[in-house]
DNA sequence: GCAAGTTTCGCAAGTCTCTCGAAACTCTCC
DNA sequence: GGAGAGTTTCGAGAGACTTGCGAAACTTGC
């Protein structure tokens, strides 16, 4: 802890109370080799005593910084754990977080990249969201560097981004259901046009191609991440003549759609049908049936993205600057075997 | 203490009385780096002694300018929803909006205050937080004014807060269990030192009352807003031996700890127990069973909050600063008469 | 025992920051 | 558009720390 107010240790006081000139702690300080070796402890114990620290350094920098937080949407519980994440690493470097919503758009408009760079951050953090490439030159002619997470599209060379291993992901999931039993799986990703969801359908059509399950089409849905959607899809999945017997929803909340359809109609969950979410939400483990699902480490995505964003403010070399973090299946009861067939 | 209509204290005067120069006075208000700790304290208490307030607000700042948003702890989709509501308002004003939290504590700590004063915002709006007298009179020394959302504790006269109508929200859903035929009516409410918890129950003591059913102590407990204390203590509730026929959580993420609670007794919901939450979060339609809950406008709060805050930053008159919006009882599946007795 | 060499340390002179105020500037209110 | 209040820039002064160098102290070889 610093003590405020109070002056500071120097090394001038530690020298004293060592009874050795200034120079010596200096050279103990730095480790020059003209210092004796029972010297050298003695200073060294009376440094630790007084807890003393070498003068701020670079550390206080600017004092105060900002970071922009860009989401391209931020309902749900989901945007809550990526915030709690930048906060986390932000905060601990006394960086103020700004949270901007593009309200849908996976671009941001200009109006809106104006006044961001009128407020000068150190650097900028978007979240299922992209900049495009006049915006990008935008930002790298003010030194402005941004990290990406969770992306959306495709990310041109040398752009930072974290994400999550969503093909494993996706994998795991119908593996896990195909284990059960389950030959017709349906699943209802996110949007087509964005990586994140195919990355998850490719990895549930692998499965699949694995176990020799024929892949059907109409068992495949797109649509966004939203508990309506799931809703939706969920329904016209279970209203189809040969219903499928599992779903993999795209989200929790999907999930939470799938359940309604499925209660609606009468259908046990998991006994009539299984389902499988995407993201572990704190809640989902709360729901009736707790939801199995796929743990993204959302919060940790957040402050590896913060991090690596902050080592690029200080203008220190970022190697791996392309992580995607492990997912992991969580199994709770909302999936079983399927139903006895005839 | 403030020396109305007297000639106003200037950052001159403060200056003299410091022994400091007039840009160093200035430097401490705008919470500039290069100012010693010791000098800046001195300076801090000389202005706080003389009430110091800055002439007038930069109203019009050139495009820029910051909002802090701080919440005493940002988990749970509570949080999304003021942001929303704040986001909603702010982004069309091109503001930006720094979020901070303050880890649990309902009370920020100085050197948070301290990153906050030098980015100097626009104003600040507090969630379910405080600041403490001496904090208060910096935020006053430099125009910064304030808004509370949902007030933890008393608020000293001409704050201006937002909250919702607890005791009415208490009363609605006490009354509806009521008129279901339910007599033995458990309460699980927020921390006891919270008011909006105490507004709450109290509106249950009312009802109870006004039905001529006496209160009964063992039935109110006070927790936290979340799920682990929702399934504690409805898990103890279930287990009394005379146990209660319904139960009024304070949060909906407390309702899916009693509905928890209930599942692992083999009670069922409604038939068995009924169970009313509290706020009515966007999933808690699609919760199994749909919840029963007060709905509290927790967006529509945080976009008042925020206009009364902008209407602060301009030098607008701001009369009834005291707000508390309507809550609404929202009748969904979770409630029903209680189960015959005999 | 003495000269040569080595080790250890402090002096004095540098370098780097931190602090602070003079002067110039901006903004607002008459 | 001028005066007054407050802000910003910039440079100088003051410490805090570092470094080169030389002097004492010590060691070693003969």
């Amino acid at each position: 802890m610093t003590n405020e107010g109070a002056a500071a240790t120097t090394i001038a006081e530690i020298a004293k109370e060592a009874g050795v000139s200034i120079p010596t702690v200096s050279k103990v300080l730095n480790g020059r080799p003209d210092v004796a070796a029972s010297t050298r402890a003695h200073v060294e114990a009376i440094i630790d005593k007084h807890g003393y620290r070498r003068r701020k350094s670079r550390a206080q920098r600017n004092g105060t910084g900002l970071v922009e937080l860009v989401f391209h949407e931020l309902d749900s519980a989901w945007a809550g754990q990526i915030i709690k994440g930048v906060e986390l690493v932000a905060g601990a470097e006394r960086i103020g977080v700004v949270l901007s919503e593009l309200g849908g758009e996976h671009r941001p408009r200009q109006e809106w990249l104006d006044d961001v760079l009128a407020r000068r951050p150190l650097g900028v953090i978007f979240v299922l969201s992209d900049v495009d490439d006049t915006q990008r030159r935008q930002l790298a002619s003010r030194n402005i560097p941004f990290v990406v997470v969770d992306t959306a599209g495709d990310l041109p060379e040398g752009v930072p981004a974290v994400g999550s291993q969503n093909w494993s992901g996706g994998l795991a999931a119908t593996r896990h259901l195909l284990g059960l039993g389950h030959r017709r799986i349906a699943v209802i990703s996110g949007p087509a046009d964005v990586l994140c969801s195919r990355a998850r359908v490719d990895g549930y059509r692998t499965a699949l191609d694995e176990a020799g399950v024929p892949v059907e089409p109409e068992l495949i849905r797109y649509g966004d991440f939203f508990v309506g959607g799931g809703y939706t899809h969920g329904s016209e999945l279970l209203d189809q003549p040969e219903r499928p017997t599992a779903i993999f929803a795209g989200s929790d909340n999907q999930a939470l759609g799938v359940l309604r359809a499925a209660r609606e109609r009468g259908l046990r969950v998991p006994e009539d049908l299984s389902v499988v979410g995407y993201d572990d939400l704190p809640v989902s483990d709360w729901l009736t049936p707790p939801l199995t699902t796929v743990h993204q480490p959302l919060t940790e995505m957040a402050s590896t993205a913060t991090q690596i964003l902050l080592r690029l403010v200080r203008g220190e070399k970022v190697r791996n600057s392309r992580i995607d973090l492990a997912t992991e299946l969580v199994v709770r009861d909302s999936t079983a075997p399927p139903p006895a067939q005839d």
